[in-house]
RNA sequence: GCAUCGGUGGCGGAGUGGUCAAUCGCAACAGACUGUAAAUCUGUCGGGCAUAGCCCUACGAAGGUUCAAAUCCUUCCCGGUGCA
């Protein structure tokens, strides 16, 4: 018996949407489920109470960064991740003091320090980009090379050698060390490492990257049994890759479940054209009993989209980081609240959204604070996104408890994308 | 009144004979952002057009010197400072 317990309570009749309950040592999750991201034990501006009124089951940290900063033995010796950063969790568990949590694995952090250095590659950059346009990676650390190169974190295939971001310093990941620090972390599920790959990357990276993360899986989860206490107590998620392509997350997703794994996260890119073909693809080569977690899914339609083929949960900093920017979802679309026309634009954030704590803020008023750089135009504006979207997958949840997920799919994704 | 320093694009502030429609910062206008090195980054930012270019108007005002002036000279206007 596992850390967590999963249970589908009812599947979407024309599509691979399902509704669950997922039972983790710290309360109940009812997925599908937003999972806000809070990368160093806070999720950006938002108080932990301000969260659960929101509806937030989940929130998910970072093992890079709490490495880092303030340390995993910090964490640990306050008594775990929940406890740390004082989140109860809504619902509250039948018998929890402490809500339910998640880690990423510091694998992200590999593509995001490594290869994605210098912003000229988004995470989401069309899949079609010339193949000529793509790095060559060196496979040894070599500290000069790194610097030159302006990256931060350089794979082999033991794993990952990496400066830190804050001083400098040289650190080292390995599978099992990522594993360990997350045992130290605490969370309820917490995520193989592995690597994230850039979506430019020729098939044969992708390959070469894919086959290293099914290793490292392995080794991830050998390190995890070893420790039969953090057993009882944490579920471990591997981790598909195979980017852009098909068969390569065909192959990933059979091996990754074929290791007995807890629950298992789709990660790396997609782009829209992905998520019809390689998100359906690894999905099609899923087990049925294990909850299924979308890697920095969080725009609206993505998420609709990743619940429409099976996807339980969804974690992203879009909602807070474009909140912090002066954007915000609405019904009818993001908008911008710097731009001119909302300087005078007295109306509701969201005339059809009604979100708790933040009911009487207007356009003006959060335009005002965005454009003149106030720090709480960003917390207003991150609050109204998270709810925007816990409210959007609880609909989702009870659309398809009502068996209407499609209908309500298809009137959102006509509302919201014209 | 005398002396002295200064008046540059919405603001601040570079530039002191040509490569200047004028560095840079701010503001403004728009865009990007999906497991957070992100309260960040990018573009535009005198006017017009057929916009990787061309034309016009511009560096307090008016004259002048020069092939060429935001830059040098003269006068005037305005502001700061000092002395009466």
């Amino acid at each position: 018996m596992g850390a967590i317990h999963f249970t589908i309570e009812k599947r979407a009749p024309r599509s691979g949407a399902r509704a669950g309950i997922l039972k983790t040592p710290h309360g109940v999750i009812q997925t599908p489920a937003f999972v806000p991201v809070g990368t160093k034990a806070d999720v950006k501006g938002i108080f932990p109470e301000q969260l659960e009124k929101l509806g937030a089951q989940v929130v998910l940290a970072n093992t890079y960064h709490l490495y880092l900063q303030p340390g995993e033995k910090i964490v640990q010796d306050a008594g775990g991740l929940a406890k740390f950063m004082n989140w109860k969790g809504s619902p509250r568990g039948a018998s929890a003091e402490w809500g339910p949590t998640m880690t990423d694995s510091g694998g992200f952090q590999v593509f995001s320090l490594g290869a994605a250095f210098g912003k000229t590659i988004s995470k989401f950059a069309r899949s079609n980009l010339a193949e000529q346009e793509v790095v060559a990676k060196p496979v040894i650390y070599d500290e000069d090379v790194a610097s030159q190169h302006g990256q931060l974190a350089i794979i082999d295939d033991e794993g990952v050698s990496f400066t830190s971001h804050l001083d400098g310093s040289l650190h080292r990941f390995t599978p099992e060390r990522s594993v360990e620090i997350q045992h130290a972390l605490g969370a309820d599920m917490f995520f193989a490492f592995d690597e994230c790959t850039s979506p430019t990357e020729p098939y044969e990276y992708q390959r070469e990257a894919m086959e290293r993360t099914h290793r490292w899986a392995e080794r991830s989860l050998k390190a995890h049994r070893q420790n039969s206490d953090a057993q009882k107590k944490q579920a471990l998620f591997g981790i598909v890759q195979g980017g852009r392509f098909e068969d390569l997350r065909r192959e990933s997703a059979r091996e990754i479940a074929s290791l007995g794994f807890d629950g298992i996260g789709i990660g790396g890119s997609f782009s829209k054209e992905d998520m019809r073909g390689a998100l359906r693809a690894a999905v099609g080569e899923l087990p049925e009993e294990l909850p299924r977690h979308f890697l920095g899914i969080g725009e609206p339609g993505d998420i609709l989209e990743g619940i429409a083929n099976g996807m339980d949960l969804f974690d992203c900093v879009a909602a807070t980081r474009i909140g912090r920017h002066g954007s915000i979802y609405t019904k009818q679309g993001i908008i911008h609240l710097k731009n001119e026309k909302y300087r005078n634009d007295f109306s509701p954030l969201d005339p059809e959204t009604s979100v708790p704590g933040i009911e009487g803020f207007t356009r003006a008023y959060v335009s005002h604070l965005s454009r003149s750089g106030e720090t709480l135009g960003g917390v207003i504006a991150s609050i109204h996104n998270i709810g925007f979207i816990l409210q959007l997958v609880a609909g989702a949840r009870q659309a398809i408890l009502d068996g209407k997920f499609d209908e309500y799919r298809a009137n959102f994704v006509h509302e919201y994308y014209g």
